[in-house]
DNA sequence: CAAAATGTAACCACTATGGTGGCAGTAAGC
DNA sequence: GCTTACTGCCACCATAGTGGTTACATTTTG
C-alpha cells in the first residue's frame, strides 16, 4: 500500500493560501478538492499543530499561512500529515534463532532509512512559493491560448 | 500509512538464499521470518514473476536465487513485490474550476515521481550480495564476542 | 504409492482511510 | 443580544489493503 493521500491534500490547500493570500475557509478549499471541510479541518489542524498555518473562529474565521510560502517545503507538509515511516519494517521480529534473522532487522533498518530520508530530502527542495509560480504560470499560459476564458 | 512490509520480508528472503547458496524452501524462510509458509510463497511468487529467483516443485523443491546476489539490488525487490506508486495522489480529481485545483494534479504528480525516484534511487544501491556481506561479518564479530555460543 | 514440496483459492480479523453528520464553542456584525 | 459563519471535535460508516490461516490440488522424488 502507499502512503496516505493527505500529503497531497495538505499541499493543495497551502498552495491555494499562497497562491490568494488571504484567509481561506475550510469549505473554499473544500470545493476546489471536491471534498468535505471536516476532512480539510482534520489535514489542516495537523498543519497547523506543526506550525505551517494558523487558524482563526469566529465569524470571518479561516486559515492562514503561518510563514511566507519561500519557507514552507513540500516535506514540511508531508512531515505534518503523515506519521511514521514510509517503508514499512517487518510485522513482527524475525526469529533470533537465524542467523540472518538474527541481523536483518538492524540492517534493514539503515538501508530503509537512507531510502526515506532520499525521498524526503527531494521533497525539501520544492517550496509552495515554487508551485505557487507554476500555478501562475500555467494560467498565463492557458490565458495565451484561450483568452476567451478568462 | 506505509508500504506493505513485503518488501523487507523479500529482501529478508533473498538474503537468506544469498547466504546459504542453496535451495530454500518456503517452511525454512516462514520460520526465520517468524511467519507462514504460504506468506512467504505468496512473496517469493512476486519475486519469481520479476525473475529474481526460480521454484521448484514437488519433493525437495524449493527456492533459489536465479541471478548471482551481486546482480540484485533492493530496488529490484521492492518493485517486484510492490504496485503503484509510495506517495499516493488525490483520492478524486480536484475541481477543475478552481485555478489552483486545475494545475495542481499534474504538478504535484511530477514533484512526488521525483521523490518517489530519489528513494528508488538508493534502494537501487544496494545489493543482496551487500548485505550477505554484513550478515557474515555480524555473525564474525559475534564469535569474536561470545565464542561459546558456536 | 507415500512424502514433501509448490501453487492457489477462500476466508478471517484488524487497521487505516476517506467521507459524513452532528453539535458545541467562538467571533463578528447587525 | 441575537444571528450568522466559522472552527473544533466526536462518533460513526463503508471500503480496501494487509497479514495470517486453513484447505486442497498439483507436482516431483524416493
Amino acid at each position: 500500500m502507499s502512503v496516505s493521500s493527505r500529503s497531497a491534500v495538505a499541499i493543495h490547500a497551502l498552495t491555494m493560501l499562497g497562491r490568494w493570500n488571504r484567509s481561506l475557509t475550510s469549505a473554499e478549499m473544500a470545493e476546489s478538492l471536491a471534498s468535505n471541510p471536516v476532512l480539510v479541518r482534520r489535514i489542516l489542524g495537523s498543519l497547523r499543530d506543526a506550525g505551517l498555518v494558523s487558524s482563526s473562529e469566529g465569524r470571518n474565521g479561516g486559515w492562514t499561512l503561518a510563514r511566507p510560502a519561500r519557507e514552507i517545503t513540500l516535506y514540511d507538509a508531508y512531515a505534518a500529515v503523515e506519521a511514521g515511516p514510509v517503508l514499512s519494517r517487518y510485522p513482527h521480529p524475525p526469529s533470533n534463532g537465524c542467523e540472518v534473522g538474527r541481523h536483518m532487522q538492524r540492517l534493514l533498518d539503515v538501508e530503509f532509512r537512507e531510502a526515506e530520508r532520499a525521498m524526503e530530502e527531494r521533497l525539501g527542495r520544492t517550496t509552495i512559493a515554487f508551485l505557487v509560480g507554476q500555478v501562475l504560470a500555467c494560467e498565463r499560459e492557458r490565458d495565451r491560448r484561450a483568452p476567451e476564458l478568462s
